[in-house]
RNA sequence: GGUGGGGUAGCUCAGCUGGCUAGAGCGCCGGUCUCAUAAGCCGGAGGUCGGGAGUUCAAGUCUCCCCCUCACUACCA
């Protein structure tokens, strides 16, 4: 069976249809491409998947806003998607929908599969459900003052009848998985994280709900609709044949699912248990990556910072932008987009260094050679060639780990070695000396450097690699040449370059400015979907509040114990998290603002009626309060 | 609180199983070539390698304690 697979196998989550596309997308997509492409670079066979998830009840909410039926609203949303990946040249050999036939059916027969064995059973799921929310939560969401863990307000017990994947089950065979997979997660960090994850104890898993029915019906029980997980992680079976079609062996299993990694749990623990119950293999690697923070800052529609690809690259070569996301940030951890660092990158690596080294070595060329250069017969320096095997060997290690920007970086390093190159053999030196014979050798070695260079970044920035070689002066595309034309150094025995345009124009941070006036737009069109009636302002009881007595909760990292005042008979307990900010003595006497009619929560064992203002602006933290003083009760607004 | 990472030049980070004067890239300063996108190349700038103690002939590199930070988890916003 395993020695039918023929392709290297690798996917994208299935991205949500709530969603546009932003930077976290592009980064998962590109750096999966990256992947296929570079193992097509190595004559792989491969299968790239990416494709979207479609049901749920997120999207039955927002299709009933706009008016329209949720298949109409995902329909929208995939284009986005597809465009995008369209501009970003992405490879994918499929694009698979979770609201597509064959992976509707595929789930279905899954599910029945695993009902039959005996580890989908029917019962009764006991969940607290938020009705403002429309969610459910487990018992530890909740709390013990089951309380709605998004909004604060009183959840409800809600029985409903539900099917369990038992989850438990696989347990003890997960672990050992683990144990007999070390590079099974990757990054080693995350690998760790799952198996004390999963050594803490598995619990079965409601893989159905009656409570919506935008989704994949339960077979013979109609009512059911199968719920997230279960049917999305199905999509890397399903886009291939679902074990039915002569191909699905050929393709599965998986050699690598990319994933944040806030959805590594749901494909290193829940999707192996789910293959073990249908009897497949289980994927090779799952490769979790790191968040994006915009300029230092978390990403978010508040903050109207959300990067949306096509702006950049509207603004910025694409190769410019995909060469950004996999060098600054060593896979697996978090990185920090900026265009000012963008630019800097542009600039100095691919403007300076990759681009003004072709520029320069095809002026000479044609200047010193009249655009054609040959194998010599004896080649005295080999030193790039020797050079070029060594980078060869560090990349192909560091792509086996994902780690391109170390790829990356080993590609720059022989890109200076050429620069460096030239200076010390100073061709324009040996024409004016007239020796030709190592004029000729020093140009071969140069033209033959470019030609690794095109070669090497042919996965990590397809344009940039496309142009070098059409201005190398190949005839055939690049895409036609085998590794061997690359790894063997003098692979090229004649060639008459056709020296073209700057690949990497120089950018001045004048660009900048633009950008400016469109997150402003941004920003006002976030606000105004936002915007409140002032009857939905005052459904918010502001009070000024006197702290009467403060004290700092032991045990508790950043909670404080407050005392306070609003006016009414007895004072108020509130419990807030400024621990990290104010002592416990600086805030005795101070008056602040609090929300009067918030429900009570328990923190720490202690109830805490209300919720204090304070303003955040990432580390700081400050407390709002009255700029003259007022009555304690004194209501804001 | 538990677990697992981190804390190394202004910035981003390399430094494997302990061993010559602690490295790279960017930025900065100075020099230099001229084929080139005022690019390239060379040199410099000097960082208590988070703090403390210990092991050793020898410690960013091992041990212990502490501080800070991040992730996951718990608890909780």
């Amino acid at each position: 069976m395993a020695d039918r697979k023929e392709k290297y196998y690798i996917t994208t989550p299935i991205y949500y249809v709530n969603d546009v596309p932003h930077i976290g997308h592009s980064y998962t997509t590109i750096a999966a491409d990256t992947v296929a492409r570079y193992k097509r670079f190595k004559n792989e066979k491969v299968f790239f998947l990416t494709g979207t998830d479609e049901h749920g009840q997120k999207i039955q909410k927002a299709a009933k806003k706009a008016h329209i039926t949720e298949k109409e609203l995902a329909d929208r949303v995939v284009q986005n998607f597809k465009n995008l990946w369209t501009k970003l040249d992405i490879t994918n050999d499929f694009f698979v929908r979770t609201t597509d036939d064959y992976h509707i059916k595929c789930v279905q027969k899954s599910f029945e599969s695993i009902l039959k064995k005996g580890d989908i059973y029917k019962d009764e799921y006991e969940g607290w459900y938020c009705i403002p929310c429309e969610s459910y939560y487990s018992e530890l969401d909740v709390g013990k003052e089951h309380l709605c863990p998004d909004c604060g307000r009183k959840v409800d017990l809600v029985k409903e009848e539900s099917y369990f994947f038992r989850l438990s089950n696989y347990q003890d065979r997960l672990l050992e998985f683990y144990e007999s997979h070390p590079d099974f997660v990757i990054p080693n960090t995350r690998y760790n994280e799952i198996k004390s994850f999963v050594k803490s104890g598995l619990k079965d898993l409601s893989i159905t709900r009656t409570s919506f029915d935008w989704g994949i019906k339960v077979p013979n029980d109609e009512k059911h609709v199968v719920y997230v997980w279960f049917d999305a992680l199905l999509n890397y079976i399903s886009a291939i044949g679902c074990n039915e079609k002569e191909d699905f062996n050929k393709i599965w299993p998986a050699d690598v699912h990319f994933v944040g990694k806030d959805i590594l749990r749901f494909h290193a623990v829940y999707w192996p248990a789910f293959l073990m119950a249908l009897n497949l293999p289980l994927p090779k690697h799952i490769v979790a990556h790191g968040w994006w923070t915009v300029d230092g800052k978390k990403m978010s529609k508040s903050l109207g910072n959300v990067v949306n690809p096509n702006e950049i690259i509207e603004k910025y070569p694409k190769d410019a932008y995909r060469y950004f996301l996999l060098r600054n940030v060593p896979f697996g951890l978090d990185g920090d987009f900026s265009e000012k660092e963008m630019i800097a990158r542009i600039n100095s690596e691919l403007a300076n260094d990759l681009g003004n080294l072709l520029n320069r070595s095809l002026t000479m060329v044609d200047k010193y050679s009249s655009s054609v250069v040959s194998k010599p017969n004896i080649i005295t320096d080999k030193s790039l060639s020797n050079m070029s095997s060594e980078i060869f060997e560090k990349i192909e290690k560091s792509m086996q780990i994902f780690r391109f920007d170390e790829a990356l970086s080993y590609i720059f390093e022989f890109i200076r070695d050429a620069n460096k190159y030239i200076t010390v053999k100073e061709p324009w030196n040996l024409k004016k000396n007239a020796k030709n014979d190592e004029l000729q050798e020093v140009l071969y070695n140069i033209v033959s450097s470019l030609k690794f260079i095109a070669g090497m970044l042919v996965a990590f920035m397809p344009d940039t690699a496309k142009e070098i070689w059409k201005q190398l002066g190949f005839e055939n595309s690049i895409e036609n040449y085998d590794l061997k034309f690359f790894t063997d150094f003098y692979s090229i025995t004649t060639l008459k370059v056709q020296k073209g345009g700057v690949i990497f124009e120089k950018i001045d941070e004048k660009k900048k400015k633009k950008s400016a006036p469109k997150k402003d737009s941004k920003t006002e069109e976030t606000k105004k979907s936002d915007k409140i009636t002032i009857d939905e302002f005052f459904n918010v009881d502001l009070r000024a509040a006197k702290i009467l007595e403060a004290e700092a909760l032991e045990k508790s990292k950043k909670l404080l114990k407050l005392t306070i005042d609003i006016g009414e008979e007895n004072p108020r307990t509130l419990v807030a998290g400024l621990k990290e900010h104010y002592s416990a003595e600086e805030m005795v006497g101070k008056t602040i603002i609090v929300v009067a009619n918030l429900k009570p929560a328990k923190l720490m064992g202690i109830e805490s009626n209300g919720m204090l203002l304070a303003a955040k602006d990432g580390k700081t933290v400050a407390l709002l309060s009255p700029e003259k003083d007022v009555k304690p009760g004194s209501k804001i607004g």
